[in-house]
DNA sequence: AGGCTATGTCAACGGCTGTAGACATAATTA
DNA sequence: TAATTATGTCTACAGCCGTTGACATAGCCT
């Protein structure tokens, strides 16, 4: 409890913060211990010390903040506008440890360290509880489908950078995402239009 | 022309294949120059001078095969059904480049070396022959949301394996993803539903 | 003060990567 | 047959990576 010059738990603290940012910013593989041990300002081997293995820091990285989709009170009513908004979050968003996390999650996906990490994080994490804010029996089916359009828009703007999504009017962009959401979430599963 | 006992050129088209296919289910980075050449079953310095780099190699790969999304002859009715089956591809579809070079390009959309690559492949393979073929000023725009859809139901489906999406029945989800389409290609840009 | 523990640094290892140059062999050509 | 070119192999080099064990220093406790 005394704090001594060094707090161990402070600066491990900073090391998941750091290992967050560049998690979010660069794949697995692409994330080095000495960038993130330079970024904190200590030793390589700290990092390897306090962590075990740099998988073991990218599992506590991806477990560190919860979702809050069921503290914040979100109906299905609200869900499509509420997704919406979160992939068009402006910086400072209170949402943002959310999008955050499916970000992490996007960029590792295909690295074959983590691949297992980010399957079942996607799962628990994402799909089933928003899927337990929804009825019906097939309801984690539609919040997949809900959540390849957030991803497939977040890929865009973020990793792929393509110009029409980023540079268009946003309140247009949302409203179209919401409606997307929403016949995805709530619409029929199947259309049987015949 | 007379063909050597081994041909350069034969050889070089089975690097590329074989990369392909390595690209095709890693990215950038855990793709191996060695891996390749052992599949084509050669050394590794040969398809670095063949290819100059590894970067070059990756070039010549997502510049291979072109798109033939204009000489299939689809009309803007047909897109959002075509995009549909096109995620959906059973094995042995005749469409199966067009998705592959897709899902190569997403594969390393996380790469640093790849990124600008992938990112000019993407908007001059993709977003703009599809966006010649709708009318309208907006047209670029709402296709790269209708991909949004696109890559992220692959992403889900090929890279994080959500289990929804792949054991679903496939008709239903073909046809819930053609109606999204057509939502987000044809569909008013702006809702203004006030 | 003296011992002890927490906190962190340093040096190094083995492994893998892309790349480059020297070398070997087979096929063509003069 | 002799020379030359095409095709491919072998060796090796830096560089980065995650990981490990030995060492250093500062703070606490008796």
């Amino acid at each position: 409890m005394s704090p001594r010059a060094k707090c161990a738990a402070s600066t491990r603290d900073t090391m998941l913060a750091c290992a967050r940012r560049r998690f979010l910013e660069e794949s697995y593989e692409n994330v080095g211990l000495r960038d993130i041990a330079r970024d904190v300002g200590v030793d390589v081997a700290l990092v390897g010390r306090y962590f075990g293995s740099k998988e073991n820091l990218f599992h506590e990285v991806l477990r560190g903040t919860r979702c809050d989709w069921l503290d914040a009170g979100i109906g299905a009513e609200e869900l499509p506008a509420f997704l919406a908004a979160m992939v068009l979050r402006k910086e400072e968003a209170e949402d943002r440890e959310d999008l955050d996390r499916l970000l992490i999650i996007l960029r590792s996906a295909s690295s074959p360290k983590a691949s297992e990490l980010v399957r079942t994080a996607f799962r628990e994490d994402v799909i089933e509880p928003v899927a337990r804010l929804l009825p019906g029996p097939d309801a984690e089916l539609r919040v997949a489908i809900a959540f390849s359009i957030v991803t497939g828009t977040s890929v865009m703007r973020t990793f792929m950078g393509v110009e029409p999504l980023l540079g268009c009017e946003e309140r247009a962009l949302e409203d179209k995402l919401a409606r997307l959401l929403k016949d995805a979430l709530i619409g029929d599963p199947v259309p049987t239009s015949g």
